[in-house]
DNA sequence: TACACAATGTTATAATATAACAATATTTAA
DNA sequence: TTAAATATTGTTATATTATAACATTGTGTA
């Protein structure tokens, strides 16, 4: 197997980083770092940095998004997501639901998009607030 | 003057309010909360809670906009902006300098996007970041 | 083996934000 | 004009989110 510089990607994840990213699979919801310490500890995990650098490894892997406006973090639901770059999600306000768009319209629109200057941008973070149709 | 329930619109900002969104305009990137604090000491306002409320308020009017991203709150660089509901940044992750973007075909994009579920969100902020000219 | 590097464990602390309560000012409406 | 309603302020304490610093252990590779 052709390993080369390959030793931080996708397929190897660290003890730490399974339980975390294990954690917040299992939730459908955006996980706050504190909320996921509280539920790993019966797992080892005791520290809020053992908690954050894991975080920190998995949004690069593009594994969990942050949602920014919240604090918390997500699983990816776009399985091809390899990268943390180009995010877009919409948000209840009412009821905190957070739903990943993908949307290969709304991508490539702002994956193209030019500021005054012609700067384009390959990295982005969209946050859409609403309501939910349940909480409509 | 008709009054009718305008308590809190865009003419009137109270003392802190108005102490607050002076020292956010004259920087002209996005300031932290605690750094406020410390800049507005000498004017009279002593607590955390104090420059939070007015920086509550400031959003509301669409005075003022939070980088969510970093924590941080800037002046409004759209004229026209009454209310904070759909804002769209560049941050460049070098200097960390950010710049609001007026574009109407964005905007209008981004106003009449419609999710899978045919959602359509009056609300939104938009992240975007690279390099700035000078850090490229 | 030993080197490089990633990951872990641990304590302390920094940075960001809100709760709770009391008081004062301002606006509205009877 | 006065009383009620509402917005704002002041103040102390505390909650929440995140990182610094340092020592140690594991893992893959030359």
């Amino acid at each position: 197997m052709v390993k080369s510089n390959m030793s931080q990607k996708q397929e190897h994840l660290s003890k730490n980083q399974k339980i975390v990213l294990d954690m917040i699979e299992k939730s459908n919801q955006p996980m706050k770092a504190y909320s996921i310490l509280f539920n790993v500890q019966k797992k080892g995990i005791k520290a809020p940095l053992q908690v954050y650098r894991a975080l920190d490894k998995l949004v690069e892997m593009g594994k969990i998004h942050k949602i920014e406006s919240r604090n918390a973090f997500i699983a990816c639901q776009n399985s091809s997501c390899q990268v943390a770059k180009a995010t877009a999600f919409s948000i209840c306000e009412m009821c905190e639901k957070v739903t990943e768009i993908s949307s290969s319209g709304l991508s490539k629109y702002l994956a193209s998009f030019k500021d005054k200057d012609g700067m384009k941008y390959s990295k982005y973070n969209l946050e859409f607030f609403g309501l939910c149709k349940k909480c409509r």
